[in-house]
RNA sequence: GGUACCUUGCCCGAGUGGUUAGGGAUCGGUCUGCAAAACCGGGGACGGCGGUUCGAAUCCGCCAGGUACCUCCA
């Protein structure tokens, strides 16, 4: 198959043709969440932007099988709770098994991202379901000679490895440069090198997540399992890894670097990193305390430290969605509540004239309107490393052409209808994957009902020129936050 | 301190060596009993200073401001 699909690669800072390993087949590796609590704004980012990847690469026939992971090991603690990991840390907080907690918030998280149409992976690998494949591949590098046990843990010997491999290929550093830059942590006596990171960690007697490995009662090291997990569902050497710019570095370095020592090729040949969300200017993250559930978006509701109320209203899942798409995803993208609340009106704007050009009825001879040109300009910007706020900035374009031929100012043939809907069908949906429904959870067929009779009333009235009945209904469900649209094919009604 | 990146109109956000991004807001118009909504249209920009070039917002240098990573983070 081939297309002019770009992708722009981390590992060599630019953009290169895609050539999967081997096509139609496509192997994509995302990092998944860590799940210990509430997913947030900024988790929504790669999910959506690997979403829209995996929705086009889909689009464009290829076979791709998706691997996005579950941590539910938890990564190290490093600040006062030594060796801690914080799944392990909440459960004993809550009293709960480590598993517990785990499975809550997979479940939330899972719940989230339903909500924002997000396609669940091919394959969700459990890290605790993936211990073996783990100590496997810790025992290849100990056999390679990259590796050194003290005391029961397994590090990683990076001045080994740098002298044959470069360490530091992705994140653009060097091993000299780190030695002088690394930051001595307490509790790191057992590593030769303070840059050296741990494969294999011994559990200490609080610790309640541990399992039986050749060297100590333990837990796999922070990096193993993408390393583990991608190679057992996607090969030694797969075509995409993607996930936050912020897990460059140490990450996915060091994922390079195990892959490298086990199995001695590189793991992944595309490496895609999404920016962050930021608020106020700095990113949203866990650590700053910066950051705002995605519930707390759908429900409207957030207070921050000073007790402020940062959310002006309720944003549902798709605003969410059309704001992250409207950015690109290598680009930062700031939150706030008027550039929110730009996105739903724009996000509106767009639906109602997707469904409009449903029943847009055509002209026999109209005269083309090029909507050719706008499929054309989607796909490529879909192809100029998935440039998805140029393909909405198109489809506006195809808005404009619906609303003016709706207004009976301009025609058009059946043939270039078909493509229009074709390509709302397409891009709206299947690629952007947006849906349709905006509104609110259910009115319900008893308000429905009820809004109807109402409506019903002052249309009567005004029929009757009785303007002060029908500016009274109208005033006094505005006090009720309903809104009335007068519109050419009768009045209908929004809460807002 | 090291490394990388960013700075676009009132706001958000694309992009390009010469030609309209787009959305929101605003303004004008259509529609309306009036309004709202909806729709159409217009105006408005590339941090500062130099340089390369016929021409730079786009390339180069310097300056200013900002961010990210260097510690778990999406």
């Amino acid at each position: 198959m081939e297309n002019a699909l770009y992708i722009y690669n981390s590992l060599s800072r630019c953009k290169q043709p895609f050539k999967p390993l081997n096509a139609p087949h496509v192997g994509m590796y995302v990092c998944g969440p860590t799940v210990y609590g509430d997913a947030h704004l900024g988790h929504a980012r790669p999910a959506i932007s690997f979403d829209l990847v995996f929705r086009y690469l889909k689009h464009l026939g290829y076979k791709v099988r998706y691997v996005r992971n579950i941590t539910d090991v938890g990564h190290l603690e490093h600040d006062a709770d030594e060796g801690e990991d914080k799944i392990a840390k909440k459960a004993r907080l809550e009293n709960l098994e480590p598993m517990e907690v785990a499975q809550y918030y997979t479940n939330r998280y899972h719940a989230a991202m339903d909500k924002l149409n997000v396609l669940r992976p091919s394959i969700e690998p459990h890290a605790s379901g993936h211990i073996i494949e783990q100590i496997a591949m810790v025992q290849k590098i100990l056999d390679q000679g990259y590796a050194y046990v003290e005391n029961g843990s397994v590090y990683f010997d990076i001045e080994k490895y740098n002298k044959e491999h470069p360490y530091g290929i992705l994140s653009g550093r060097n091993f000299e440069e780190m030695l002088n830059t690394t930051r001595q942590l307490s509790g790191q006596e057992e590593k030769h090198n303070p840059v050296d990171f741990a494969l294999w960690k011994k559990a200490e007697p609080k610790h309640i997540m541990r399992w039986p490995s050749p060297w100590s009662d333990g837990f796999p090291g922070w990096h193993m399992e993408c390393s583990a997990m991608g190679c057992k569902y996607l090969g030694e050497t797969f075509d995409i890894h993607g996930g936050g710019m912020d897990l460059m570095f140490p990450h996915h370095e060091s994922e390079i670097a195990q892959s490298v020592a086990a199995n001695g090729k590189q793991p992944v040949v595309y490496w895609m990193h999404n920016n962050m969300i930021t608020i106020g200017g700095q990113k949203m993250g866990k650590s700053l305390g910066n950051f705002i559930t995605l519930d707390e978006f759908f429900n409207g509701s957030h207070l921050n430290a000073k007790g402020e109320e940062m959310i002006a209203q309720p944003y549902s899942p798709m605003t969410i969605r059309f704001f992250i798409l409207q950015a690109h995803y290598r680009s930062t993208l700031d939150f706030s509540n008027e550039a929110l609340q730009a996105a739903e009106k724009g996000y509106n704007r767009l639906m109602e004239a997707v469904k409009a050009a449903k029943s847009l009825k055509a002209t026999d001879g109209a005269q083309p309107l090029d909507i050719q040109k706008i499929v054309d300009a989607c796909y490529d910007a879909m192809n100029d490393d998935f440039n998805s706020p140029i393909v909405i900035a198109n489809l506006f374009e195809a808005v404009r052409i619906v609303n003016t031929v709706k207004d009976g100012k301009a025609q058009i043939n059946a043939e270039e209808l078909a493509l229009l809907n074709k390509l709302f069908q397409d891009f709206v949906f299947d690629i952007l994957g947006l849906v349709e429904s905006n509104a609110s959870e259910g009115s319900g067929a008893l308000i429905d009902g009820l809004m109807q009779t109402i409506i019903d009333i002052r249309k009567q009235a005004r029929a009757n020129k009785d303007w002060a009945t029908s500016d009274k209904i109208r005033d006094e469900l505005a006090k009720l936050h309903i809104t009335l649209k007068d519109g050419k094919e009768g009045t209908s009604w929004v809460v807002d």
